[in-house]
DNA sequence: AGCCAGGCACCGC
DNA sequence: GCGGTGCATGGC
């Protein structure tokens, strides 16, 4: 992967298989800002970036080769062919053909496990503007100051340590709801090593699901996001609400049971499960696909 | 206004 | 096991 250094920023051309905008608004992070189109502002690993793409030039600004190379390379998942796991989907059949088709910019970022744990617990029963909300409100209150850009101020997502200062009720007032008494499961159990997250991306695939579930409030669903977005577990296949409709507009044609459906994809699919997800997720959403 | 949100725990059977 | 229901809060 060739980059050009010019100034503080970092700079490729002619780079395939990624769009900055399907990246980062197909659902799979929080935190981030649209400044215009296709220039977005992100938090991520105690950073702010800020990314602009034109036709045929991705723009990472303000950065460094050293924050590039150990971060942003992994962040962004540069390192996989993503043409190729498009290839095989594609060819799979002829609804993922035409998911990858309309979205082929999407990578999965390679996020923190902790934050990604969190974030797709306050999820449930959620719509994606509150989570976002939700989200910043809790490192503003708990993570650490790391910059300020445009005039506001950015703080990054709270550490374990950090957010276990929050009491159950802290976090109500916070406006977490019913899922407080979850994220101090979560924060008491991850500290205390009763659930290993580092584990998560060697463990075998049922075990790690079970290791998640372990926490209040972390049902199939989210242990699956965590696996997926926060632990490079590719074989997984998320299956909410917006998934089951879609899949039962291309294969089922009735009220089907959300196991089947998982059941279906994690075969159908099978180490790509993932990517498959999230290409139909973003297609589904993006064209209210099954929504009646 | 009222329904529903990237689910899950909890309760009956 | 399986299906029904309540859940805090806010967007649409």
């Amino acid at each position: 992967m060739e980059y050009i250094v010019e100034n503080n920023n970092i700079l490729f051309n002619d780079y395939l298989d990624f769009d900055i905008e399907h990246i980062l608004e197909c659902g799979q992070c929080f935190r981030f800002y649209k400044k215009s189109d296709k220039d977005y502002l992100l938090i991520a690993y105690d950073k702010i970036l800020r990314v602009t793409q034109g036709d045929n030039k991705i723009i990472f600004h303000n950065t460094n080769t050293n924050d590039f190379d150990t971060i942003w390379t992994n962040y962004f998942d540069l390192g996989r062919d993503y043409g190729d796991i498009k290839k095989v989907l594609s060819d799979i059949d002829e609804h993922l053909h035409k998911a990858v088709s309309e979205k082929g910019g999407i990578r999965i970022l390679q996020q923190d496990t902790w934050e990604t744990l969190i974030s797709f617990i306050i999820s449930q029963n959620k719509n994606i503007t509150h989570i976002k909300i939700l989200i910043e409100e809790l490192s503003k209150k708990y993570g650490t100051y790391i910059g300020e850009e445009d005039n506001v101020k950015y703080y990054s997502f709270p550490t374990i340590e950090q957010l276990s200062a929050a009491s159950e009720q802290d976090l109500r007032d916070l406006k977490v709801g019913f899922r407080a008494p979850y994220i101090v499961d979560a924060c008491r159990k991850v500290f205390n090593n009763e659930v290993d997250l580092v584990g998560l991306t060697s463990m075998e695939i049922e075990e790690a699901k079970n290791e998640l579930m372990k926490i209040k409030g972390v049902g199939p669903k989210v242990a699956d996001c965590v696996l997926l977005f926060g632990a490079k577990r590719y074989e997984v296949f998320p299956t909410d609400v917006w998934v089951k409709r879609i899949m039962e507009h291309y294969y089922f044609n009735k009220d089907t049971k959300i196991k089947a459906i998982h059941e279906f994809a994690v075969e159908h699919y099978g180490t790509l499960a993932g990517f498959a997800q999230q290409f139909l997720f973003y297609y589904a959403r993006d064209f209210k696909i099954g929504k009646k």
